[in-house]
DNA sequence: TCTGGGGTCCTAGGACCC
DNA sequence: TCTGGGGTCCTAGGACCC
């Protein structure tokens, strides 16, 4: 009963994190606008990953082609996506994370995580994590505190860079409530258009919809996750269950558009390698293979074939290249994708929403 | 201005069965 | 000639996230 903390969320999110680390290893670029993605090339297909604060203030952003990006600022430095390199950063943040006594870490990607703790004064624990976190990593945070992880997540934000928000059911509306629902994590900007068509534009009146009204227009159950993502409910608890991956995938965007009908099917053939490495590195059998194509400009399709639990990989590579053999071989190929999913294992978490597998 | 790569989950519709 | 109701499985497509 001595005990009066209560549970909290926090969602730690560095800040980025991708240039971040770069600038840590090149510290003559401090100060600069330094923008990564793609192999470095501005003038290659690719986009950005990241771009430093500099960078940003330019209007260079994530997502954005790397070629408009050099258009806008073209004495940027640009540097090319070093995996690896953020792979083995982000795991000295999560040991952090994990060090805590008491945490409860769910690792969200590369430079994200929930945190469950238990404490009377969740800005004071907030703050002792982003000086762990920077002490031991040299890399700076922020920190969102919720009586739920979609509150925490959506207030991470709000204290970004290097800060501390807190979002609870008291203070949702007053702070996000005349805001576009385009605002809130998990609703884009399909979704937030159609909702606009309901008369619904502001996370206030996304909260007051009716379920039945977004059942309607979204399906049973997306209709009412909506809803609950316009009032901040859900999860309350982290949950640290290891994540079980569903499958494995390579993708390729081709510098030329691809026409040649040997051409594609070696690209298929190369590219379904590395996914039979990952699956095999798991050693669950193949029970689905997939194929994703887009023919240039834009126009995409996908195959999907359920197959007999297996793990010979010259089995999984036959059915991949069978749906190769329906592409429509007069069009040319922008992009091809090859994918093969695993069979479950008994007791792997559910998935509980459509944002992102394990939250 | 021209749009990466690796994931996850939901929905609609057709086939098929009883 | 007109044609039920419920259920499951599969495929294709769409949407979102980092």
């Amino acid at each position: 009963m001595a005990d009066s903390a209560t549970a909290w969320v926090l969602h730690v999110d560095l800040d980025q994190f991708i240039a971040a680390v770069e600038v840590l290893r090149h510290p003559e670029l401090v100060g600069k606008p330094v923008v990564v993605g793609g192999r470095g090339d501005p003038t290659k297909r690719a986009v950005v990953s990241t771009a430093s604060y500099e960078a940003r203030a330019f209007g260079v952003g994530s997502g954005m082609p790397l070629r408009i990006a050099a258009r806008k600022i073209p004495d940027a430095v640009f540097l090319p996506v070093d995996a690896p390199a953020y792979t083995a950063a982000s795991e000295e943040v999560m040991a952090t994370l994990r060090a805590f006594p008491g945490a409860t870490v769910q690792v969200l990607g590369w430079d994200e995580a929930f945190v469950g703790v238990r404490t009377v004064d969740p800005e004071a624990t907030a703050n002792e994590i982003r000086a762990a976190v920077l002490k031991r990593t040299r890399l700076h945070c922020s920190v969102g505190i919720g009586d739920t992880l979609v509150r925490a997540k959506n207030a991470t934000d709000l204290g970004k860079p290097r800060g501390v928000f807190r979002l609870t059911r008291e203070n949702w509306l007053d702070v996000l409530g005349d805001r576009p629902t385009r605002d809130l994590w998990g609703i884009g900007p399909k979704i937030s258009q159609r909702l606009a068509t309901l008369g619904i534009r502001t996370v206030a009146e996304l909260a007051a919809a009716e379920d039945q009204v977004l059942a309607a227009e979204f399906g049973p159950k997306m209709g009412p996750w909506y809803g609950s993502l316009g009032r901040g409910d859900g999860a309350a608890v982290v949950d640290d269950t290891p994540w079980v991956a569903r499958g494995h995938s390579r993708e390729t965007t081709f510098q030329q558009d691809l026409t040649e009908r040997t051409a594609i099917e070696q690209a298929a053939r190369d590219m379904i390698a590395p996914v039979l490495d990952d699956i095999a590195a798991e050693g669950r059998p193949v029970v689905g293979v997939g194929l994703k194509v887009r023919y240039a400009p834009f126009t995409t399709k996908t195959f999907v074939h359920k197959v007999a639990a297996t793990t010979d990989r010259a089995v999984v590579t036959a059915e991949i290249m069978a749906l190769v053999e329906r592409i429509e071989p007069e069009r040319a190929i922008r992009l091809l994708g090859v994918r093969a999913d695993m069979a479950m294992p008994d007791g792997a978490r559910e998935g509980h929403t459509p944002t992102r597998g394990g939250w």
